[in-house]
DNA sequence: AGCACGCCGACT
DNA sequence: GTCGGCGTGCTC
């Protein structure tokens, strides 16, 4: 395939890299030494040096020591085992007996062998904790390309890999294995015109690629099970992905439903540590091939792989918040290149990055036909602005009466959803009469005005923008407006008195509720499911979605109405949704059109004509302006590799004087930028500690 | 990060 | 003459 985007087919090519930096951070040509006897004791016979990594610390010690392997741990010092080491400028007082320092450190034997190119001599190996080898060569293949692909350390990256050990559960025996599962039956796959022979495939031992958009309505954790049992019955193991604990319970239900006890495990949050680190095990020990989990579990390190599968690979929780903030959807990709598995992300949505998967021809689409889109569908109606403002009722009731009247006729057939905004949003500038967000004319990066004087500054490049105007429509005339709704919600409620009002958010999630007449007032993200879906919905957060500081306003905005949308009746079932927004709006119009994967489309076209993520690629570097140039000055980027900025940093957390630079390059060279940072902030490190830089690749937040 | 070694000022 | 300031540099 072509290598025009961030994918894992340029991995080859960043792992020659980052094999050829290491090299070069490695002292020059020296005379190999085999390791000394330590005090005299005896080594182990056979491959008598460990390659150890140490797993706390700062950053340059993200390198593999050579530690000597004593006779007696021997047997126990395999690769993959945790063992403590002695570790400092005191370790080698030790050796010449003068007396007791250096620190015991923890880390994971990464691979034995005969001799060590340290001229030194060796430390050895002062305890393995375990003979249980929870880091085995897949899983840290897999660490190390995710370091390298995030400019973070292996050792940051292990520490979301590796779960902490607990000897009591080490001591018990995992069950064990069952045998593969029949191959299930294709049941509602059918729906798709390319989703048996997708589910036959992955039953066959081959590994096709897709990128699935759920019909509205669909039962996908049923959907996901049954591609699981595929696998599994094809002898190969699976791994499923899922953005919150609540998505996580459906598709466990499902894989128990399909495939009995004992053949899968589920890994959230909500499982105490001991518990997990048991199912951890059995995974690791080949004794279940079967995960579903939450965005930790994407570092599972299931046997013979041969499906990793992501759902609502936009949902926000599948970036993980600590470094190097790997994506649950990036870290599935590297491992489906890797293992040669299958891959499939689904969700009611699409993001750009979707998209990409099938613009480059690595994913293939998997969607059911126009038509069956059509049935199964609710109907969607629009509120626009000009309406609103022609509508009475909506300025005494802040509500359309479009929307009164299609509350009043669902609550007489069931339950009727009401998304509301949810707080804390900070609104962006915008076009007042096109509402095309305000760009910078030198870099296209986000407007904003936070001096008092009310200038504008661009987000990225920091530079000024005088005399601006819209680039879409002309328009001089800015606007950052948006609805507070919730209120809404609650007047609707008082409107309807003999009805029910049940209400679902952060603090307190619904799971499901009855189908019988209700107001569900929800925030996006947390809507109940209804068991018969629900009669109709209201999204009322049209202008509060699509003014959120981000690229992926409109991309998110319409994720969270299809979210909503899906759970509503097909509109032959007279299922219906009003949106209060202008329906000229692309994302309000796919809403309408029920065609997420065209929107994610036309996004990403627009990304590559603005050279926007994920069709080019960014690295955001951010500390105090002079460390941050001194990195920069420092760092080997790749020729082409365009600086925006500097701009000071505003976000919470960040000390007054703090910069932020974008780094950009074109598709393909992400590796190498971030190679290079990488080293830079080495150096830097390993000389005399400056003042912290931190690092991000492919940043969220950059507007 | 710790913790060494190392090369210049005021104290018994 | 020594005790000790914390400035570089190494840690398998």
């Amino acid at each position: 395939m072509s290598s025009e985007n961030g994918h894992p087919e340029e991995e080859p090519q960043q792992a020659e890299q980052l094999a050829l930096i290491r090299e070069l951070v490695r002292k020059a040509d020296v005379p190999r030494a085999k390791p000394r006897t330590w005090r005299g004791a005896p080594l182990a016979a056979e491959l008598p040096v460990a390659r150890v990594l140490v797993d706390k610390g700062p950053v340059h010690l993200d390198r593999l020591w050579d530690y000597a392997v004593p006779a007696e741990l021997d047997a126990d010092a395999q690769p993959g085992t945790r063992v403590r080491v002695r570790f400092g400028a005191g370790a080698r007082n030790v050796h010449q007996g003068r007396r007791e320092g250096g620190g015991l450190l923890d880390g994971f034997i990464v691979e034995r062998v005969a001799e060590s190119d340290y001229q030194g001599p060796l430390a050895a190996i002062a305890q393995v904790l375990s003979p249980e080898p929870v880091l085995g060569p897949q899983l840290l293949r897999l660490c190390r390309a995710v370091a390298d692909r995030y400019a973070g350390s292996l050792a940051d990256v292990l520490q979301l890999a590796v779960p902490p050990r607990h000897a009591r559960i080490e001591a018990e025996p995992s069950p064990a294995l069952l045998p593969p599962p029949a191959a299930p039956q294709p049941g509602s796959w059918s729906r798709y015109p390319t989703g048996p022979g997708f589910l036959d495939a992955l039953a066959r031992g081959g590994s096709p690629r897709a990128v699935w958009t759920a019909l509205p309505g669909e039962h996908w954790a049923m959907e996901l099970a049954r591609a699981a049992a595929a696998t599994l019955a094809s002898r190969r193991g699976v791994l499923i992905v899922v953005p919150d604990g609540r998505s996580a319970a459906r598709v466990d239900a499902a894989l128990g439903e399909l495939l009995g006890p004992g053949r899968h495990v589920l890994l959230t949050a909500d499982t105490g540590p001991e518990e997990r680190y048991r199912r951890w095990l059995a995974v690791n020990r080949g004794a279940v091939r079967a995960v579903v989990g939450t965005r930790a579990a994407m570092f599972a390190p299931v046997r013979d792989l041969g499906l990793l599968a992501i759902w609502d690979d936009g949902d926000g929780s599948h970036a993980e918040p600590h470094a190097p903030q790997p994506h649950a959807r990036e870290v599935l990709l590297l491992r489906a290149a890797h293992q040669k598995a299958a891959f499939l992300l689904g969700g009611f949505s699409c993001t750009v990055e979707a998209a990409q998967l099938v613009r480059t021809g690595w994913a293939r689409p998997l969607a059911a036909d126009r038509e069956r889109i059509r049935a199964v569908a609710p109907l969607v109606r629009t509120v626009g602005d000009g309406e609103l403002a022609r509508d009475e009722a909506a300025r005494a009731a802040r509500l359309p009466s479009l929307a009164w009247r299609v509350a009043r006729e669902g609550l007489e057939r069931g339950p009727v959803l009401v998304q509301v905004p949810r707080r804390g949003y900070v609104p962006r500038l915008a076009c007042d009469r096109c509402r095309e967000p305000a760009r910078c004319a030198d870099c296209a990066g986000p407007l904003e005005a936070h001096d008092a004087d009310g200038a504008l500054h661009c987000g990225w490049c920091g530079r000024r923008q005088d005399g601006w105007h819209c680039a879409e429509c002309g328009g001089t005339r800015l606007r950052a407006r948006v609805v507070g709704a919730r209120r809404t919600a609650e007047e609707l409620g008082r409107a309807f008195p003999a009805v029910p009002v049940r209400t679902s958010g952060r603090d307190q999630v619904l799971d499901t509720v009855p189908d019988t007449p209700a107001l569900v007032v929800s925030t996006p993200g947390a809507e109940p499911v209804a068991e018969g879906g629900y009669a109709a919905a209201l999204l009322l957060d049209g202008w509060a979605l699509l003014s959120l500081p981000d690229l992926r306003a409109g991309e998110e905005a319409l994720r969270r109405w299809l979210g909503a949308a899906a759970l509503v009746r097909g509109q032959e079932a007279g299922g219906q949704v009003v949106i209060v927004a202008e329906p000229t709006l692309r994302p309000v119009q796919a809403l309408v059109r029920w065609d997420p994967a065209g929107h994610a489309v036309r996004e990403l076209s627009e990304r590559a004509e603005l050279g926007f993520p994920p069709v080019s690629r960014m690295a955001s570097v951010s500390g105090p302006a002079d460390a941050v140039a001194e990195l920069l000055a420092a760092a080997e980027l790749p020729s082409e590799a365009e600086l925006l900025g500097p701009v000071p940093v505003t976000s919470r957390g960040a000390a007054p004087g703090e910069e932020r630079v974008l780094v950009r390059v074109r598709p393909g060279l992400g590796g190498e930028l971030a190679a290079a940072l990488k080293t830079a902030q080495a150096v830097r490190l390993a000389r005399g500690a400056g003042p912290v830089v931190r690092l991000r690749m492919d940043p969220p937040d950059i507007g």
